[in-house]
DNA sequence: CGAATGAATATTTTGTTGATTATTCAGCCC
DNA sequence: GGGCTGAATAATCAACAAAATATTCATTCG
Protein backbone atom coordinates (compact mmCIF):
# COMPACT_ATOMS: atom_id res chain seq x y z
CA UNK A 1 0.00 0.00 0.00
CA UNK A 2 1.52 3.47 -0.75
CA UNK A 3 2.31 6.17 1.43
CA UNK A 4 -0.51 7.92 -0.12
CA UNK A 5 -2.98 5.36 0.36
CA UNK A 6 -1.91 5.14 3.66
CA UNK A 7 -3.05 8.54 4.34
CA UNK A 8 -6.50 8.08 2.71
CA UNK A 9 -6.48 5.51 5.31
CA UNK A 10 -5.86 7.99 8.22
CA UNK A 11 -8.62 9.83 6.81
CA UNK A 12 -11.43 7.45 6.25
CA UNK A 13 -10.59 6.01 9.81
CA UNK A 14 -10.52 9.70 11.52
CA UNK A 15 -14.14 10.39 9.31
CA UNK A 16 -15.92 6.94 10.09
CA UNK A 17 -14.91 7.80 14.26
CA UNK A 18 -16.56 11.26 13.32
CA UNK A 19 -19.28 10.65 11.47
CA UNK A 20 -20.44 7.46 13.73
CA UNK A 21 -20.30 9.84 16.57
CA UNK A 22 -21.36 13.28 15.92
CA UNK A 23 -22.91 12.91 12.08
CA UNK A 24 -21.67 13.92 8.58
CA UNK A 25 -22.65 17.46 8.77
CA UNK A 26 -21.43 18.00 12.49
CA UNK A 27 -17.82 16.99 11.19
CA UNK A 28 -15.81 19.63 9.74
CA UNK A 29 -12.98 18.72 7.78
CA UNK A 30 -11.14 21.18 9.72
CA UNK A 31 -11.29 18.33 12.43
CA UNK A 32 -10.10 16.08 10.10
CA UNK A 33 -7.30 17.39 9.59
CA UNK A 34 -6.69 18.01 12.82
CA UNK A 35 -6.84 14.14 13.72
CA UNK A 36 -4.71 13.46 11.03
CA UNK A 37 -2.30 15.91 12.15
CA UNK A 38 -2.24 17.96 8.55
CA UNK A 39 -3.55 21.27 7.07
CA UNK A 40 -7.15 21.15 5.76
CA UNK A 41 -6.19 21.83 2.78
CA UNK A 42 -4.58 18.73 2.21
CA UNK A 43 -7.25 17.06 2.68
CA UNK A 44 -8.47 18.08 -0.90
CA UNK A 45 -5.15 15.88 -2.44
CA UNK A 46 -6.80 12.58 -1.06
CA UNK A 47 -10.51 13.75 -1.62
CA UNK A 48 -12.11 16.07 -3.72
CA UNK A 49 -14.78 16.83 -1.24
CA UNK A 50 -16.13 16.05 1.98
CA UNK A 51 -18.80 14.14 0.34
CA UNK A 52 -16.27 11.85 -1.70
CA UNK A 53 -14.82 10.39 1.70
CA UNK A 54 -18.65 9.64 3.10
CA UNK A 55 -18.81 8.29 -0.20
CA UNK A 56 -16.01 5.91 0.22
CA UNK A 57 -17.25 5.05 3.75
CA UNK A 58 -20.80 3.87 2.90
CA UNK A 59 -19.31 2.08 0.03
CA UNK A 60 -17.03 -0.11 2.36
CA UNK A 61 -20.02 -0.39 4.76
CA UNK A 62 -22.41 -1.42 1.81
CA UNK A 63 -19.45 -4.27 0.23
CA UNK A 64 -19.05 -5.37 3.91
CA UNK A 65 -22.69 -6.15 4.34
CA UNK A 66 -22.93 -7.82 0.89
CA UNK A 67 -20.25 -9.88 1.71
CA UNK A 68 -21.73 -10.66 5.38
CA UNK A 69 -25.22 -11.68 2.86
CA UNK A 70 -22.48 -14.10 0.57
CA UNK A 71 -21.50 -16.03 3.30
CA UNK A 72 -25.11 -17.75 3.55
CA UNK A 73 -24.18 -18.90 0.22
CA UNK A 74 -20.98 -21.09 1.33
CA UNK A 75 -23.26 -22.70 4.28
CA UNK A 76 -23.62 -26.13 3.89
CA UNK A 77 -26.91 -28.08 4.09
CA UNK A 78 -28.71 -25.48 2.72
CA UNK A 79 -31.64 -25.53 0.21
CA UNK A 80 -31.54 -22.43 -2.32
CA UNK A 81 -35.08 -21.61 -0.33
CA UNK A 82 -33.28 -21.55 2.88
CA UNK A 83 -30.75 -19.96 1.50
CA UNK A 84 -32.63 -17.25 -0.50
CA UNK A 85 -34.80 -16.77 2.42
CA UNK A 86 -32.09 -16.19 5.42
CA UNK A 87 -30.64 -13.54 3.07
CA UNK A 88 -33.53 -11.96 2.50
CA UNK A 89 -34.25 -12.09 6.67
CA UNK A 90 -30.61 -11.04 7.27
CA UNK A 91 -31.48 -8.43 4.88
CA UNK A 92 -34.61 -7.07 6.73
CA UNK A 93 -32.70 -7.46 9.86
CA UNK A 94 -29.46 -5.43 8.99
CA UNK A 95 -31.78 -2.66 8.13
CA UNK A 96 -34.28 -2.74 10.70
CA UNK A 97 -31.02 -2.71 13.19
CA UNK A 98 -29.53 0.40 11.40
CA UNK A 99 -32.46 2.29 11.79
CA UNK A 100 -33.07 2.03 15.07
CA UNK A 101 -29.36 1.73 16.67
CA UNK A 102 -27.19 3.61 14.02
CA UNK A 103 -28.77 6.83 13.05
CA UNK A 104 -26.18 8.39 12.03
CA UNK A 105 -25.15 5.70 10.08
CA UNK A 106 -28.56 5.61 8.43
CA UNK A 107 -28.45 9.99 8.29
CA UNK A 108 -24.48 9.04 6.10
CA UNK A 109 -26.02 6.98 3.70
CA UNK A 110 -29.26 9.28 2.62
CA UNK A 111 -26.54 12.06 2.83
CA UNK A 112 -24.35 9.95 0.27
CA UNK A 113 -27.33 8.86 -1.83
CA UNK A 114 -28.81 12.45 -1.99
CA UNK A 115 -26.00 13.74 -3.22
CA UNK A 116 -24.82 10.52 -5.62
CA UNK A 117 -28.18 9.10 -6.86
CA UNK A 118 -25.73 6.52 -8.30
CA UNK A 119 -24.26 4.85 -4.97
CA UNK A 120 -28.11 3.38 -4.60
CA UNK A 121 -28.63 2.28 -7.60
CA UNK A 122 -24.68 0.35 -7.45
CA UNK A 123 -26.01 -1.10 -4.00
CA UNK A 124 -29.47 -2.44 -4.89
CA UNK A 125 -27.77 -3.77 -8.19
CA UNK A 126 -25.23 -5.42 -6.00
CA UNK A 127 -28.01 -6.71 -3.99
CA UNK A 128 -29.75 -8.48 -7.32
CA UNK A 129 -26.73 -10.27 -8.59
CA UNK A 130 -26.57 -12.20 -5.18
CA UNK A 131 -30.51 -12.93 -5.39
CA UNK A 132 -29.57 -14.17 -8.65
CA UNK A 133 -27.15 -16.31 -7.71
CA UNK A 134 -29.42 -18.05 -5.62
CA UNK A 135 -31.71 -18.45 -8.07
CA UNK A 136 -29.06 -20.08 -10.78
CA UNK A 137 -28.04 -21.94 -7.96
CA UNK A 138 -31.70 -23.19 -7.07
CA UNK A 139 -32.50 -23.30 -10.98
CA UNK A 140 -29.65 -25.63 -12.35
CA UNK A 141 -29.90 -28.16 -9.03
CA UNK A 142 -33.83 -28.85 -10.04
CA UNK A 143 -35.45 -26.96 -6.87
CA UNK A 144 -36.66 -23.95 -8.41
CA UNK A 145 -38.60 -23.30 -11.49
CA UNK A 146 -37.37 -20.09 -13.15
CA UNK A 147 -38.63 -19.18 -17.09
CA UNK A 148 -36.32 -16.64 -17.17
CA UNK A 149 -33.67 -15.82 -14.95
CA UNK A 150 -33.33 -11.84 -14.98
CA UNK A 151 -37.23 -11.40 -14.96
CA UNK A 152 -37.49 -13.40 -12.08
CA UNK A 153 -34.44 -11.88 -10.12
CA UNK A 154 -35.95 -7.88 -10.91
CA UNK A 155 -39.16 -9.29 -9.81
CA UNK A 156 -38.14 -11.17 -6.52
CA UNK A 157 -36.00 -8.28 -5.64
CA UNK A 158 -39.03 -6.01 -6.48
CA UNK A 159 -41.69 -7.44 -3.92
CA UNK A 160 -39.47 -7.65 -1.41
CA UNK A 161 -38.29 -4.16 -1.11
CA UNK A 162 -40.41 -2.97 1.49
CA UNK A 163 -37.95 -5.20 3.87
CA UNK A 164 -35.09 -3.24 3.06
CA UNK A 165 -36.99 0.29 3.59
CA UNK A 166 -38.62 -0.68 6.85
CA UNK A 167 -40.38 1.85 8.83
CA UNK A 168 -39.89 4.52 5.76
CA UNK A 169 -43.86 4.27 5.40
CA UNK A 170 -45.61 2.66 8.06
CA UNK A 171 -44.05 2.22 11.59
CA UNK A 172 -44.37 -1.49 11.89
CA UNK A 173 -42.01 -3.64 14.27
CA UNK A 174 -39.67 -5.93 13.63
CA UNK A 175 -41.77 -8.93 14.71
CA UNK A 176 -44.61 -7.60 12.47
CA UNK A 177 -42.30 -7.41 9.26
CA UNK A 178 -40.40 -10.65 9.78
CA UNK A 179 -44.41 -12.27 9.58
CA UNK A 180 -45.27 -10.03 6.97
CA UNK A 181 -41.96 -10.74 4.80
CA UNK A 182 -42.87 -14.70 6.19
CA UNK A 183 -46.45 -14.57 4.22
CA UNK A 184 -44.77 -13.09 1.08
CA UNK A 185 -42.61 -15.56 0.86
CA UNK A 186 -44.41 -18.43 1.60
CA UNK A 187 -47.13 -16.80 -1.56
CA UNK A 188 -43.80 -16.36 -3.77
CA UNK A 189 -42.12 -19.93 -2.79
CA UNK A 190 -45.30 -21.59 -4.11
CA UNK A 191 -44.52 -20.47 -7.48
CA UNK A 192 -41.29 -20.85 -7.62
CA UNK A 193 -40.23 -23.93 -5.78
CA UNK A 194 -40.72 -27.14 -7.59
CA UNK A 195 -43.26 -29.22 -5.03
CA UNK A 196 -41.52 -32.51 -3.82
CA UNK A 197 -43.82 -35.69 -4.77
CA UNK A 198 -47.24 -33.59 -4.92
CA UNK A 199 -47.08 -32.46 -1.45
CA UNK A 200 -47.44 -29.00 -1.56
CA UNK A 201 -44.96 -26.58 -1.01
CA UNK A 202 -44.33 -25.37 3.08
CA UNK A 203 -44.98 -22.36 4.58
CA UNK A 204 -42.15 -20.33 4.85
CA UNK A 205 -40.43 -20.25 8.37
CA UNK A 206 -39.04 -17.13 10.14
CA UNK A 207 -35.44 -17.62 10.46
CA UNK A 208 -33.58 -17.89 13.79
CA UNK A 209 -31.45 -14.86 14.27
CA UNK A 210 -27.92 -16.36 13.10
CA UNK A 211 -25.08 -15.34 15.26
CA UNK A 212 -22.66 -15.29 12.65
CA UNK A 213 -24.75 -13.02 10.51
CA UNK A 214 -24.51 -10.65 13.07
CA UNK A 215 -23.19 -7.52 10.65
CA UNK A 216 -20.43 -5.38 12.58
CA UNK B 1 -78.54 19.04 2.98
CA UNK B 2 -78.69 21.34 5.57
CA UNK B 3 -77.85 24.87 5.04
CA UNK B 4 -74.61 24.42 7.26
CA UNK B 5 -73.86 21.42 4.71
CA UNK B 6 -74.03 23.60 1.59
CA UNK B 7 -71.52 26.31 3.19
CA UNK B 8 -69.39 23.55 4.09
CA UNK B 9 -69.57 22.14 0.50
CA UNK B 10 -69.08 25.84 -1.14
CA UNK B 11 -65.59 25.99 1.09
CA UNK B 12 -64.53 23.15 -0.09
CA UNK B 13 -65.04 23.81 -3.34
CA UNK B 14 -63.21 26.82 -3.23
CA UNK B 15 -60.07 24.98 -0.95
CA UNK B 16 -60.28 22.39 -3.83
CA UNK B 17 -59.69 24.98 -6.80
CA UNK B 18 -57.09 27.03 -4.90
CA UNK B 19 -55.04 23.49 -3.72
CA UNK B 20 -54.68 22.47 -6.87
CA UNK B 21 -54.27 25.79 -8.41
CA UNK B 22 -51.24 27.09 -5.85
CA UNK B 23 -51.03 24.44 -3.51
CA UNK B 24 -51.77 24.03 -0.49
CA UNK B 25 -49.71 26.37 1.62
CA UNK B 26 -49.90 29.26 -0.55
CA UNK B 27 -53.76 29.07 -0.18
CA UNK B 28 -54.50 31.41 2.71
CA UNK B 29 -57.65 30.81 5.06
CA UNK B 30 -58.68 35.20 4.04
CA UNK B 31 -58.23 33.97 0.20
CA UNK B 32 -60.96 30.92 1.39
CA UNK B 33 -63.19 33.38 3.12
CA UNK B 34 -62.96 35.78 0.14
CA UNK B 35 -63.94 33.52 -2.33
CA UNK B 36 -67.38 32.33 0.03
CA UNK B 37 -68.18 35.90 0.28
CA UNK B 38 -67.37 35.16 4.18
CA UNK B 39 -65.22 36.41 7.17
CA UNK B 40 -61.59 34.19 7.47
CA UNK B 41 -63.29 33.39 11.17
CA UNK B 42 -66.48 32.29 9.96
CA UNK B 43 -64.33 29.57 8.13
CA UNK B 44 -63.61 28.28 11.65
CA UNK B 45 -67.58 27.39 12.51
CA UNK B 46 -67.33 25.05 9.47
CA UNK B 47 -63.92 23.30 10.13
CA UNK B 48 -61.74 23.29 13.03
CA UNK B 49 -58.60 24.15 11.24
CA UNK B 50 -57.13 24.91 7.48
CA UNK B 51 -55.52 20.97 7.51
CA UNK B 52 -59.00 19.86 8.07
CA UNK B 53 -60.66 21.23 4.90
CA UNK B 54 -57.09 19.73 3.19
CA UNK B 55 -58.28 16.00 5.02
CA UNK B 56 -61.81 16.40 3.75
CA UNK B 57 -60.32 16.94 0.15
CA UNK B 58 -58.04 14.05 0.36
CA UNK B 59 -60.57 11.47 1.80
CA UNK B 60 -63.18 12.35 -0.88
CA UNK B 61 -60.40 11.72 -3.62
CA UNK B 62 -58.78 8.67 -1.52
CA UNK B 63 -63.14 7.34 -1.52
CA UNK B 64 -63.52 8.49 -4.87
CA UNK B 65 -60.27 6.38 -6.61
CA UNK B 66 -61.40 3.59 -4.35
CA UNK B 67 -64.81 3.33 -6.10
CA UNK B 68 -63.28 3.63 -9.35
CA UNK B 69 -61.24 0.83 -8.74
CA UNK B 70 -64.74 -0.93 -7.62
CA UNK B 71 -66.07 -0.83 -10.74
CA UNK B 72 -63.28 -3.67 -11.80
CA UNK B 73 -65.57 -6.01 -9.25
CA UNK B 74 -68.70 -5.09 -11.26
CA UNK B 75 -67.34 -6.31 -15.09
CA UNK B 76 -68.38 -9.06 -16.35
CA UNK B 77 -66.36 -11.90 -18.23
CA UNK B 78 -63.02 -11.70 -15.97
CA UNK B 79 -61.63 -14.23 -14.02
CA UNK B 80 -60.43 -13.28 -10.46
CA UNK B 81 -56.60 -12.72 -11.52
CA UNK B 82 -57.87 -10.66 -14.29
CA UNK B 83 -59.63 -8.22 -11.64
CA UNK B 84 -57.10 -8.49 -9.07
CA UNK B 85 -54.22 -7.68 -11.89
CA UNK B 86 -56.00 -4.91 -13.06
CA UNK B 87 -56.82 -3.28 -10.15
CA UNK B 88 -53.12 -3.22 -9.35
CA UNK B 89 -51.94 -2.05 -12.67
CA UNK B 90 -55.04 1.02 -12.17
CA UNK B 91 -53.70 1.48 -9.54
CA UNK B 92 -50.37 2.41 -10.48
CA UNK B 93 -50.95 4.00 -13.57
CA UNK B 94 -53.31 6.40 -11.34
CA UNK B 95 -50.73 6.97 -8.65
CA UNK B 96 -47.97 7.50 -11.37
CA UNK B 97 -50.54 10.04 -13.43
CA UNK B 98 -51.00 12.18 -10.21
CA UNK B 99 -47.31 12.07 -9.58
CA UNK B 100 -46.74 13.32 -13.10
CA UNK B 101 -49.55 15.34 -14.32
CA UNK B 102 -51.15 16.46 -10.58
CA UNK B 103 -47.88 17.87 -8.22
CA UNK B 104 -50.42 19.74 -6.26
CA UNK B 105 -52.48 16.99 -5.37
CA UNK B 106 -49.59 14.83 -4.48
CA UNK B 107 -48.50 17.83 -2.26
CA UNK B 108 -51.76 18.00 -0.50
CA UNK B 109 -51.71 14.46 0.18
CA UNK B 110 -48.47 14.19 1.58
CA UNK B 111 -49.31 16.91 3.69
CA UNK B 112 -52.45 15.39 5.06
CA UNK B 113 -50.29 12.42 5.68
CA UNK B 114 -47.75 13.80 7.60
CA UNK B 115 -50.14 15.77 9.87
CA UNK B 116 -53.16 13.10 10.37
CA UNK B 117 -50.91 9.69 9.83
CA UNK B 118 -54.26 7.65 10.47
CA UNK B 119 -55.21 9.10 7.01
CA UNK B 120 -52.58 6.80 5.24
CA UNK B 121 -53.38 3.73 7.31
CA UNK B 122 -57.16 3.98 6.35
CA UNK B 123 -56.25 4.59 2.55
CA UNK B 124 -54.30 1.52 3.05
CA UNK B 125 -56.59 -0.36 4.99
CA UNK B 126 -59.98 0.07 1.69
CA UNK B 127 -57.43 -1.12 -0.81
CA UNK B 128 -56.64 -4.34 1.23
CA UNK B 129 -60.30 -4.83 1.59
CA UNK B 130 -60.89 -4.72 -2.18
CA UNK B 131 -57.83 -6.80 -2.65
CA UNK B 132 -59.51 -9.43 0.24
CA UNK B 133 -62.86 -9.01 -1.90
CA UNK B 134 -61.06 -10.36 -5.16
CA UNK B 135 -59.36 -13.24 -3.63
CA UNK B 136 -62.30 -14.25 -1.30
CA UNK B 137 -64.18 -14.26 -4.98
CA UNK B 138 -61.09 -16.06 -6.42
CA UNK B 139 -61.05 -18.87 -3.58
CA UNK B 140 -64.69 -19.20 -3.73
CA UNK B 141 -64.99 -19.71 -7.48
CA UNK B 142 -61.95 -22.53 -6.71
CA UNK B 143 -59.87 -20.03 -9.05
CA UNK B 144 -57.24 -19.44 -6.04
CA UNK B 145 -55.70 -21.57 -3.84
CA UNK B 146 -55.73 -19.58 -0.51
CA UNK B 147 -54.30 -21.06 2.83
CA UNK B 148 -55.41 -18.02 5.32
CA UNK B 149 -57.67 -15.27 3.27
CA UNK B 150 -55.73 -12.73 5.81
CA UNK B 151 -52.30 -13.57 5.70
CA UNK B 152 -52.39 -13.57 1.46
CA UNK B 153 -54.02 -10.27 1.62
CA UNK B 154 -51.87 -9.05 3.62
CA UNK B 155 -49.00 -10.49 1.89
CA UNK B 156 -50.49 -9.49 -1.68
CA UNK B 157 -50.90 -6.15 -0.65
CA UNK B 158 -47.12 -5.71 0.85
CA UNK B 159 -45.49 -7.23 -2.29
CA UNK B 160 -47.34 -4.61 -4.35
CA UNK B 161 -46.45 -1.74 -2.18
CA UNK B 162 -43.59 -0.84 -4.47
CA UNK B 163 -46.70 -0.05 -7.34
CA UNK B 164 -48.51 2.13 -5.34
CA UNK B 165 -45.52 4.32 -4.44
CA UNK B 166 -43.97 4.54 -7.64
CA UNK B 167 -40.60 7.09 -8.13
CA UNK B 168 -40.04 7.33 -4.68
CA UNK B 169 -36.92 5.44 -4.68
CA UNK B 170 -35.97 5.01 -7.98
CA UNK B 171 -37.21 7.00 -10.97
CA UNK B 172 -38.56 4.05 -13.29
CA UNK B 173 -40.84 4.99 -16.25
CA UNK B 174 -44.34 3.44 -16.51
CA UNK B 175 -43.52 1.28 -18.73
CA UNK B 176 -40.49 -0.17 -16.57
CA UNK B 177 -42.54 -0.16 -14.06
CA UNK B 178 -45.33 -2.11 -15.83
CA UNK B 179 -42.84 -4.65 -16.77
CA UNK B 180 -41.39 -5.45 -13.98
CA UNK B 181 -45.17 -5.30 -11.67
CA UNK B 182 -46.06 -7.92 -15.19
CA UNK B 183 -42.78 -10.03 -14.19
CA UNK B 184 -44.12 -9.97 -9.99
CA UNK B 185 -47.49 -10.71 -10.55
CA UNK B 186 -46.61 -13.81 -13.02
CA UNK B 187 -44.47 -15.57 -10.64
CA UNK B 188 -47.12 -14.92 -7.68
CA UNK B 189 -50.15 -16.19 -9.55
CA UNK B 190 -47.79 -19.08 -10.25
CA UNK B 191 -48.41 -20.08 -6.19
CA UNK B 192 -51.94 -18.38 -6.21
CA UNK B 193 -53.70 -19.97 -9.19
CA UNK B 194 -54.60 -23.41 -9.57
CA UNK B 195 -53.18 -24.70 -12.71
CA UNK B 196 -55.78 -25.63 -15.84
CA UNK B 197 -55.62 -29.42 -16.72
CA UNK B 198 -52.12 -29.83 -15.79
CA UNK B 199 -51.23 -26.63 -17.85
CA UNK B 200 -48.72 -24.30 -16.54
CA UNK B 201 -50.02 -20.73 -14.80
CA UNK B 202 -49.17 -18.66 -17.70
CA UNK B 203 -48.03 -14.86 -17.26
CA UNK B 204 -49.34 -11.85 -16.68
CA UNK B 205 -49.86 -9.81 -19.31
CA UNK B 206 -50.04 -5.57 -19.15
CA UNK B 207 -53.59 -5.07 -19.56
CA UNK B 208 -54.10 -2.18 -22.20
CA UNK B 209 -55.26 1.17 -20.40
CA UNK B 210 -59.05 1.01 -20.12
CA UNK B 211 -60.17 4.57 -20.88
CA UNK B 212 -63.35 3.56 -18.42
CA UNK B 213 -61.03 3.16 -15.63
CA UNK B 214 -59.64 6.57 -16.17
CA UNK B 215 -59.56 8.88 -12.79
CA UNK B 216 -60.69 11.81 -12.76
C1' DC C 1 -79.92 34.21 20.75
C1' DG C 2 -77.34 32.11 17.26
C1' DA C 3 -74.65 33.57 13.22
C1' DA C 4 -71.10 36.28 11.68
C1' DT C 5 -67.46 39.67 11.87
C1' DG C 6 -62.87 41.42 12.16
C1' DA C 7 -59.54 43.00 15.38
C1' DA C 8 -56.30 40.73 18.63
C1' DT C 9 -53.21 37.06 19.37
C1' DA C 10 -50.48 32.95 18.30
C1' DT C 11 -48.05 30.53 15.03
C1' DT C 12 -45.52 29.89 10.92
C1' DT C 13 -42.95 31.48 7.16
C1' DT C 14 -39.71 34.45 5.07
C1' DG C 15 -35.89 37.20 4.82
C1' DT C 16 -31.59 39.04 6.50
C1' DT C 17 -27.30 39.14 8.62
C1' DG C 18 -23.31 37.21 10.85
C1' DA C 19 -20.79 33.24 11.67
C1' DT C 20 -19.22 28.90 10.40
C1' DT C 21 -17.41 25.83 7.23
C1' DA C 22 -15.98 23.96 2.56
C1' DT C 23 -12.99 24.67 -1.03
C1' DT C 24 -9.30 26.94 -3.60
C1' DC C 25 -4.82 28.36 -4.45
C1' DA C 26 -0.63 31.34 -4.10
C1' DG C 27 3.26 30.56 -1.95
C1' DC C 28 6.50 27.92 1.23
C1' DC C 29 9.40 23.96 2.47
C1' DC C 30 12.15 19.92 1.73
C1' DG D 1 9.35 19.94 -8.36
C1' DG D 2 6.05 17.67 -5.56
C1' DG D 3 3.98 17.86 -1.00
C1' DC D 4 2.01 20.76 2.04
C1' DT D 5 0.30 24.95 4.41
C1' DG D 6 -2.88 28.42 5.74
C1' DA D 7 -4.90 32.59 4.37
C1' DA D 8 -8.50 34.06 0.92
C1' DT D 9 -12.85 33.11 -1.04
C1' DA D 10 -17.22 30.84 -1.74
C1' DA D 11 -20.89 28.37 0.02
C1' DT D 12 -23.79 27.02 3.73
C1' DC D 13 -25.82 27.32 8.15
C1' DA D 14 -27.91 29.40 12.29
C1' DA D 15 -30.04 32.88 14.70
C1' DC D 16 -32.84 36.38 14.86
C1' DA D 17 -36.29 39.94 13.22
C1' DA D 18 -40.01 41.09 10.30
C1' DA D 19 -43.91 39.81 7.75
C1' DA D 20 -47.54 36.89 6.69
C1' DT D 21 -50.87 33.86 8.10
C1' DA D 22 -53.74 30.78 11.19
C1' DT D 23 -56.69 30.84 14.91
C1' DT D 24 -59.41 32.84 18.66
C1' DC D 25 -62.89 35.47 20.64
C1' DA D 26 -65.19 39.81 22.31
C1' DT D 27 -68.37 42.24 19.93
C1' DT D 28 -71.92 43.25 16.51
C1' DC D 29 -75.79 42.05 13.63
C1' DG D 30 -80.20 40.33 12.20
Amino acid sequence: MSEADLIREKIIVAARERFAHYGYPKTTIAELAEDCAMSSGNIYRFFKGKIDIAVEIARREALSAVEVLESVLACPYRSSRQRLEEVIFADLRHTYHMLENQPKTVELAQTVVAERPQFQIESLRRERRLFQRILHEGAASGEFTIDSLPATTIALHALTLKYRYPQVFTKQSLEELERELAQVLSLVMRGLVVPQEGAPVPATKIPEEDTSLTLR
